[in-house]
DNA sequence: CGTAGATTACTGACCAGTCAGTCACAATAG
DNA sequence: CTATTGTGACTGACTGGTCAGTAATCTACG
């Protein structure tokens, strides 16, 4: 009698971690990739982060460029689904309490340390890889940009919001989300003009700011 | 080999002036650094660039590194100082049309490819340099941001501008203008929302929006 | 000449990528 | 149930190339 596992099919699962292994590449990827950028990180290190050998690497990436695009392609379609599907959700809500909820979830969302990390090297080596560029415009800069700016469309269609060109809005929305995320990261140069602040009032105020300039002239 | 050495290719070269050498250096790097990044340039480019040998560089650098945080203290504090100029040259005009003026100015400053390129590249590596991180808070994002703060600050003062936080704008300001100078650099991803829109007309669309912002309510 | 500015050739550290070999486990035979 | 053989995931010492930094040498000018 063979063990009970066994007597399924044919369908084998091998050896002492099976399919696992590309995901445990990545998560270790990513961590040393985050730390070190894309030119110092030795692939060594991602090695012994994972608990594997060198070796194994390049048994699921062919090299390391292309190891740094999977993990660019799964971190950054992971959060592009999650704000699609937030916005999903909650279609029910009024506009400006979906934006509002919105913001702030994106917001602490780009504020996790592997987020600030990813967009620095994504920012300074994206030039170097024309298909990784072309997949980012495509999948991450067109559909975060369409979440943000056919929300701001709807309140103006409800009359919610002033009719202003949403498509500026959400540009510069993005822009001052991004780029704060990038100031406020603790290796960030500080300036007294941040350091007082405490990153949740500086999340309220940007929030506060935006849908102030939505909001109907009284 | 070296038998007949003065053939053709000693004719003008050696002796320059002694302090015009580093400037040639800085801007053979600061272009190879915008091109490559700091671990991809090689000093052997940078060399030919500037069209002379690795070893001179040695003469006046004694480190890449040392080398990449001079073009970085160089480049910065030459457009700091332009906007501090700037903001005193022209301290006679109103509120709005200084801000105005000034944005357009600052925004095509930092069009410019050597600017895109230069802060990718600080964006990406100065946490890896303490000391050029405390030089850049200091004497970059300090001095900058208070040119911008104080020129809304007078705007408010005066009554030009209605009363609001001019630290919060002018982060959010500062942040759109970089970020859109990154995401508009020729090499970057593109996207549609971007690339039916010249330079010229985006610029001009982020400062009437900012300067709505601070309209009085009328 | 003397020497500072410049060059060329060199060294050694470093690391991406390779590949011959190992070992855990599975399948099958006895 | 044990022994034998098959297999493929995994290993890590090694290679080959690159490049920052150095040493030895040269040369133009005062």
């Amino acid at each position: 009698m063979p063990s009970s596992a066994t007597t399924k099919k044919n369908e084998h699962r091998r050896r002492r971690s099976p399919e696992a292994r590309p995901q445990q590449i990545l998560d270790a990827a990513l961590e040393i990739f985050g730390e070190q950028g894309l030119a110092a990180a030795r692939l060594d290190d991602i090695a012994s982060r994972a608990g594997i050998a060198k070796g194994t690497i390049y048994l699921y990436f062919p090299t390391k460029e292309e190891l740094f695009k999977a993990v660019v392609r799964r971190e950054v379609v992971t959060r592009i689904e999650a704000a699609e599907r937030f916005q999903r959700d909650h279609a029910e809500l009024p506009s400006d309490q979906l934006l509002r909820l919105f913001l702030a979830n994106y917001w602490n969302s780009i504020q996790q340390k592997t987020s600030t990390a990813m967009f620095r090297i994504v920012m300074s080596e994206i030039q170097k890889f024309p298909d990784l560029s072309e997949f980012y415009g495509r999948e991450v800069i067109a559909r975060a940009w369409s979440v943000v700016a056919s929300m701001i469309q709807r309140g103006i269609d409800r009359g919610d919001f002033r009719p202003v060109d949403a498509n500026l809005v959400t540009r510069v929305c993005v822009a001052s989300f991004l780029m704060h995320a990038i100031w406020m990261s603790p290796d960030s140069p500080t300036h007294p003009m941040l350091k007082h602040l405490k990153r949740d009032e500086l999340r309220d105020s940007l929030i506060d700011f935006f849908l102030s300039s939505l909001a109907p002239r009284a």
